[in-house]
RNA sequence: CGGGGCGUAGCUCAGUUUGGCUAGAGCGCAUGGUUUGGGACCAUGAAGUCGCAGGUUCGAAUCCUGUCGCCCCGACCA
């Protein structure tokens, strides 16, 4: 019996949670709150990885990695993030079990932790307190240090990948000489994580600000890549944080500039997580099950031999194999950062070619290599891509001769045309609203990115928020600049922000 | 923390109202055979301390008490 994934429009979370499971993403463990990740999920995990760590070597930027455990007395010398974290977080507060005969194990009372520890929520503080011993002077600097890593945030409510309590991610902490310096440095990252997200994830976002009232706590502000799902809910996919010198005066950090005098060190931040994959599920999917992106797929293409006696096996699996041999020693390509291709041939006996396109259908693989026995007479095979429907997706009659070379063009053709698809669906979805009534009415029916003026306060932030639940989600670079009046207050703005609902 | 629901095979669940026979089904799994170009079929088989503890009873998955855990809705979520 075929394993049915929820219609989107008949209940879009349910497809969300079916998708994750079908294809084999991620799971939830019996541990509240965490999830196991699988190894579908962890490849695309890695791909993410992989690419990000390139981009991020490639901007001068080295990785090293710090403590998971934060003494308690560290995230309150920076007050904003102490209040910004402190109902999530993890403490440990132990460093002993004892065994009780006949009664498993329990906590040593004798072992109780003369400071408690933190589980890292976020890691400015060990960090920063690190780095009053690197930072002397200006040659010192810039600092330019990733870590990859998890952490806890202690969550009342999860999804799987978009929220859990323990989650994988990278996070960037430099330190800079000067303001400008640490502010281009900012936004720097913002366009790694935009280009990024729209070369390799095939989802466009919007970049800009966030308000003061989303912000990261302890930053000064807070940059922003954000994507609109298919359900038209926006996610925060990245932040990039200008941190002022906030964290170099709560830990202490100066150094000595060219004119010999002591200065606090100029800070920044950035993050993304686990998170992406969830955005990546919901950006592309389907009713049929996972969609991927190309240039992040762990597997490029599948070739899923057919054949009935065993000297049909044998010849089309060995052409098979010779095809996948011929498609792995292709020159390497930079559209892929030099990787190799990633063919696999499904050869299992036990399931019938419909069973194995089904599932490699679910699993999100771009391309199907059919071949067969009548293919094989005539040297050739069939190809389907996973991003176009039903007879369109097809193309028979490949040469086998010719079939590395149009694979690798289709892949190289569906990564575009899956951003084409996704940007065209956000641009399709947003609007200019310019009343309350009409923003309340819109943002139930159709729904979407609200483009709407806005006074610039924290209070009418809440209270839209508070009334229609939907928030800021950015202040678009890109918006014009267009004097207007405040759909809630009516005093004056400067330019229009973009409100959604949000994951 | 408030409201609701649920714990029976790896998974989804029936059985509990009205206590009683060897605790069931579908999927999955194992073995064998027939199949194989869009989720095959037949046969056989393995698999459960009925969440846990206590109580009532001749007898408890079923009734009572306690307890643990999970899910959903709300509150919370830079």
């Amino acid at each position: 019996m075929a394993e049915k994934i929820t219609k989107r429009d008949k209940d879009y979370s349910q497809w969300y949670l079916d998708i994750v499971q079908h294809a084999g993403l991620a799971e939830n463990s019996d541990v509240r709150g965490c999830m196991v990740i699988k190894p579908h999920g962890f490849a695309i995990w890695e791909n993410i990885q992989r690419a990000l760590d390139r981009m991020f070597k490639d901007t001068g930027h080295v990785n090293a990695y710090f403590p998971l455990f934060i003494p308690k007395s560290f995230l309150t010398k920076e007050e904003e993030m102490a209040e910004g974290f402190a109902k999530e977080c993890a403490v440990v507060t132990h460093y002993r079990l004892k065994t009780m005969a006949g009664k498993g194990v329990q906590v040593d009372p004798e072992a109780k932790l003369e400071e408690e520890l933190i589980i890292r929520p976020t890691s400015e503080t060990i960090i920063w307190n690190t780095y009053r011993n690197w930072i002397q002077s200006y040659r010192d600097l810039p600092l330019l240090i990733n870590q990859w890593c998890n952490v806890v945030r202690w969550e009342m409510r999860t999804r799987l990948f978009l929220r859990t309590a323990e989650f994988l991610w990278q996070e960037g902490h430099t330190a800079h000489a000067t303001q400008a310096e640490a502010e281009e440095e900012t936004r720097k990252i913002l366009e790694v994580y935009r280009s990024f997200a729209e070369d390799w994830m095939a989802m466009p976002v919007l970049t800009g600000p966030k308000s003061e009232g989303q912000k990261f706590p302890g930053a000064v502000y807070t940059l922003c890549i954000e994507a609109m799902m298919q359900d038209k809910r926006a996610l925060q996919a990245g932040t990039s944080h200008f941190l002022g010198q906030n964290f170099a005066k709560a830990f202490d950090v100066k150094f000595q500039n060219q004119a010999g005098q002591l200065e606090h060190a100029w800070a920044t931040s950035w993050g993304v997580s686990t998170r992406l994959v969830g955005g990546l599920i919901m950006t592309h999917s389907d009713d049929q099950g996972l969609v991927l992106p190309p240039r992040l797929a762990p597997i490029h293409a599948v070739i899923v031999p057919i054949f009935r006696k065993a000297e049909e096996k044998a010849a089309v699996c060995a052409a098979a194999q010779q095809l996948a041999a011929a498609i792995r020693s292709l020159p390497p390509d930079p559209w892929l950062n030099y990787e190799p291709w990633s063919i696999k041939v499904d050869d299992r006996e036990q399931y019938q070619p419909g069973f194995k396109f089904n599932e490699w259908e679910v699993k999100g693989v771009p391309i199907r290599v059919e071949l067969g026995p009548k293919d094989l007479a005539s040297n050739a095979c069939v190809l389907a891509r996973r991003d176009l429907p039903g007879k369109e997706a097809k193309e028979m009659g490949v040469p086998l001769a010719s079939a590395p070379e149009r694979i690798t063009t289709l892949l190289k053709e569906m990564q575009s045309k899956l951003v084409e698809r996704a940007r065209a669906f956000r641009d399709a979805n947003t609007l200019e609203v310019n009343s309350y009534d009409d923003f309340k009415k819109k943002l139930e029916e159709p729904g979407g990115f609200l483009w709407a003026h806005w006074d610039g306060t924290r209070e009418t932030e809440n209270q839209i928020s508070q009334e229609t639940k939907a928030t800021i989600r950015c202040i678009p670079f890109s918006r014009a600049k267009e004097p207007g009046k405040c759909m809630v207050t009516g005093k004056p703005s400067e330019g229009r922000v973009v409100f959604a609902k949000a994951y």
